[in-house]
DNA sequence: TTGGAAAGTCAACAAGGCTGCCCTATCGTC
DNA sequence: GACGATAGGGCAGCCTTGTTGACTTTCCAA
């Protein structure tokens, strides 16, 4: 349907604009890739997660964790957007079975610094491993140009706070105040 | 951060092309993104859910409903990928609640063919005028091209199926076996 | 030394996935 | 007309992961 959009019968608006991927209709397929796409890309790691007992939560804290090593636990509440109480299970789990190590922080002792074991970061870089092999070949089938649309709407999405973060994390990852 | 996937040291392949939107670091950050994109794109209907007392599953239900009238349990099953019980609990309250419409099929007396009321196609209009507002800001901010490579990332990351199913869809909204 | 922040714990609850099992109504076919 | 397959509904019980609320312990800093 190289004409979607026309259904309500509006002609392209004066002024040279080619406002046809503003229509509702255009926007309801975003909609609809968005979350058709998003379950896809959860589906591979769960497959991991779910032969072993974990969860999604499970993941996103070692994605985060293994990411930025030595983080606090309240750095990691900010970033998930999550209670404490719903983190907490989730970690205790992590640490008891020796994947993530928490130890108390030095500048302020009152902090936990978590970090991966060598068994998490196995883990971690199973799980990510099979995310990123689809999200590669989806970048790849579609090419470096489609790949800066794709971020940029993204982002255009994101919370303006979230957005900050998340952008922020583009140019050091590693450089929090976390000594 | 223009020079990301530097990190690795390796130069720009030989033939010219530029691959450097494949590097790790690169598919790191769209699997962010898409994270948290997300948890954005969900958060405005979420909102208004929350007062009502329903939830995700029920503003899907009613997003496919009001999508294809007239679909059938069933088909609504293949579209949300989740089992008859799970459905079943969501589709129950959404009929006794009067927005949607359960009537038995004409052609084949065991199908139930599903439509929103007036009352649910109001609702449905209210959770997704919500989550549209927030994407057709996106797509305004980025704009008609990067909006088309963000389509084509999204389709090329979903199932074989799923994406079948998605495409098919573009050209035929309501022409589904269901007279 | 004392207030407050950070971290952790326990309890209870809800949404929404899942499996398993059973039931009815209906359709198509032998 | 009987029988198997299909569409749908219902019940029980499980899990993960989110939530509130209340409480304690630890520890930094004024």
């Amino acid at each position: 349907m190289q004409h979607a959009g026309l259904r309500d019968g509006l002609p392209a608006p004066a002024g040279g604009e080619n406002l046809l991927f503003l229509t509702d209709e255009q926007i309801r397929r975003g909609i609809e890739a968005m979350y058709f796409a998003y379950r896809a890309f959860t589906s591979d790691p769960d497959l991991i997660l779910d032969e072993i007992g974990y969860g999604r939560a499970h993941h996103r804290a070692l994605h985060f964790i293994n990411r930025d090593p030595g983080l606090t636990v309240t750095s990691l509440l900010e970033v998930l957007g999550v209670t404490k109480q719903s983190l907490n299970r989730v970690l205790r789990a992590l640490i008891e079975d020796g994947l993530v190590d928490s130890r108390v922080g030095r500048r302020d002792r009152r902090e936990r610094q978590l970090r991966l074991t060598d068994k998490g970061a196995a883990l971690e870089r199973r799980l990510s491993e099979a995310q990123r092999a689809r999200m590669k070949a989806a970048y790849r089938n579609a090419g470096p140009q489609a790949v800066a649309g794709f971020r940029q709407v993204l982002e255009a999405m994101m919370d303006r706070d979230t957005r900050a973060q998340f952008q922020s994390l583009l140019d050091a990852p590693t450089a929090g105040a976390r000594g």
